[in-house]
DNA sequence: ATGGTAGTCACACTA
């Protein structure tokens, strides 16, 4: 039975909702997690997801900034919001789904702050929190929950391309917050630490270019093709021999009035 | 070396 995932930083789910609801009734993927929602929850539009047939919705959202969410075909359950580093903004929420064949998964969905311009702890503020999100999540274990038979999928926008291949250029990016050593090193600890795995580098090799995401300030995205891999599918080992495929919808940039990250998709048969 | 664009919310802030 087929199953399968997406992570999409969405950059206002109200701007954006048609092109939302065109990649639901095309992808049609059965979870669809999202960050920067920029909705507060009395403003998020479910009724419309409702209508799309994606019945099961957790939010978790604040005005003007950051916010995530979890939309689903497939019931959910036990829904939790964690607050971290005690700032409360609305960076993470996570949820039990009931996958098929009586699988219990629980899809933990991340926004890390991007940290700002400047990538020193002790002049940048943004850079500290960053710093100090990630170390918060290496407490966070892909096999938590696996006495209870539940495994374990992390998703979201990590905000930090880890390996050399995950940028358009890495000796240019060593310096930019999203790639430099602290961050990527930090990173890959966090992902060993829980045993993690990286679903999307399970599909791609490591040797190959992927990227999630292209800036808005540039002339010509694709031309340039100066992007990050920012987003990321992470899951607990049990789950990997049960992945089919990854795909990273590049042309979803390109759509009309674009978010600057594309839609990550995990395909799992279980 | 700088500034380029996008979104929210109504002034600057964040990315």
């Amino acid at each position: 039975m087929a199953f399968s995932v997406t992570t999409w930083n969405i950059n206002s789910v109200r701007l954006r909702l048609p092109q939302v609801l065109q990649f639901l009734d095309s992808a049609s993927p059965d979870v669809l997690c999202l960050q920067e929602t920029k909705c507060p929850n009395d403003a998020f539009p479910s009724a419309a997801f409702r209508k799309a047939g994606y019945e099961h919705i957790a939010i978790h959202g604040q005005k003007g900034y950051h916010g995530v969410a979890i939309i689903s075909r497939l019931p959910l359950s036990d829904d939790r919001r964690q607050t971290y580093c005690d700032i409360d903004h609305t960076r993470n929420i996570s949820a039990v789904v009931a996958a098929p064949g009586a699988r219990r998964i629980r899809i933990h969905n991340f926004y890390v702050p991007a940290g700002g311009d400047e990538p020193d702890r002790e002049i940048n503020p943004k850079f500290a929190h960053k710093l100090d999100f990630i170390e918060e999540m290496r407490c966070l274990h892909a096999d938590a929950e696996q006495a209870e038979g539940i495994s374990s999928i992390l998703v979201g926008d990590l905000n930090i391309a880890p390996l050399e291949t995950d940028v358009w250029s890495h000796k240019q990016l060593l310096k930019v917050v999203s790639h430099t050593p602290i961050e990527t090193e930090n990173l890959i600890a966090m992902q060993r630490d829980g045993a993690w795995v990286d679903l999307i580098r399970a599909h791609i090799p490591p040797e190959e270019k992927i990227f999630t995401w292209w800036s808005y300030r540039a002339r010509d995205w694709e031309a340039a093709d100066r992007g990050r891999r920012l987003d990321h599918v992470w899951s607990s080992a049990d789950l990997l021999p049960s992945l089919t495929r990854v795909d990273v919808l590049r042309e979803a940039r390109g759509w009309e009035r674009p978010s600057d990250h594309v839609p990550v998709t995990a395909h799992f048969d279980f």
